[in-house]
DNA sequence: GCATATCTGTACCGATCGGTACAGTATATT
DNA sequence: AATATACTGTACCGATCGGTACAGATATGC
């Protein structure tokens, strides 16, 4: 036996990025190899089923992180407040301030949406309704909790769009500030 | 001589659906034959320089048409308000009222974000712009028009993100809704 | 109707794609 | 040390990739 799981674990970042990069079709086995320093055979043995097993996995990681960094505290934490502050920093601190993009959204207007679909959608509506019940446990109704969760996570999506496209990372930062205080704003109404 | 000029202009609305549906890295030169009816013959006499000049006409096409349906409106309106109705309006039908994704938006995500990057910042940079302009010509303050445009054109690329992960239109016609509610709020404070 | 220019189908190219086979090497267990 | 299991490098596979060459069809101008 040998290093097994471990070794597994250690690739899934790295494939992250590289699918972040390309995209799921733009990324070749070639770029793989180079990126992660394993050869085809180890690629093979770690993911059996190939190309297609690592996004799964890369999108089942990004997913779990979310659960416990953003989707959890959101849930659970005992002043929504917090939970939502807790968010936005995870946020700025997954994204980079701005200069990473977010894979999942990549993956949803890829081709790959239909590869992926369940796992593309469980995300957004994760987030959804975890943003929503903190909404609503800070005294917020539930069409407006609704309403401003859904705008507060497209607006994150769209923040990622712009930035890389003006390569200007500021315009997210910008925009969570603008979000968080949106919040606040409509709070104490 | 022959149609010459016609045909190629028939066919650009087609690969823009196509590049929309697969990415730019994601499209194959036998799914356009499949899609167009065309042999590879008369596509590179159309488009000597292949995929990529496919793919930078396509864009030219939709920022010529965001030019005249939306910014110009944005410009050039003698009531700014009539103006920002069309760019709602058109915004609405060019997306089929959610069901289409932003090519420009895909191609700002996808690798291809290097070789297309001057038109697609261009493109998101003179949507801003125009969107600036008509909310100061509405009595706004500079800054107060720069953020509002900002946040309504990364609001309108997210929601359509959205829309499509979640397979759900709505969530695009209810976002530019919000939309032009917040502008009508801001615009008489 | 003949010449000219425009278009198009087909066959083909080298390169690269994702994936497989498998012998060989390392590592652990006993 | 022997054996079993986990790992890895390499060679190879058929399919498909984007792109080219070019002969033949089609249309236009005169």
């Amino acid at each position: 036996m040998a290093r097994d799981i471990t070794e597994r674990h250690d690739v899934i970042p790295i494939l992250g990025e590289i699918f972040r990069e390309y995209g799921f079709s733009g990324t070749s086995l070639t770029e793989i190899t180079h990126r992660t320093g394993l050869g085809k055979g180890s690629l093979y043995h770690f993911f059996p089923s190939g190309k297609k097993e690592m996004a799964e996995v890369v999108l089942e990681n990004v997913a779990t992180w979310f659960e416990d960094n953003v989707f959890l505290p959101l849930r659970e934490s005992k002043d929504p407040k917090t939970g939502i502050k807790i968010m936005f920093k995870a946020v700025d601190d997954y994204f980079y301030s701005g200069e990473r993009i977010c894979l999942v959204g990549a993956f949803s207007l890829d081709n790959t949406r239909d590869q992926f679909a369940n796992k593309v959608n469980a995300y957004f509506t994760s987030w959804n309704k975890a943003l929503a019940s903190a909404l609503k446990r800070d005294g917020l109704d539930t069409s407006q909790a609704k309403g401003i969760a859904e705008d507060v996570v497209l607006s994150i999506q769209g923040a990622l769009v712009l930035a890389r496209s003006q390569d200007d990372p500021k315009i997210f930062t910008r925009t969570l500030k603008r979000l968080q205080k949106r919040i606040a704003d409509n709070a104490h109404e």
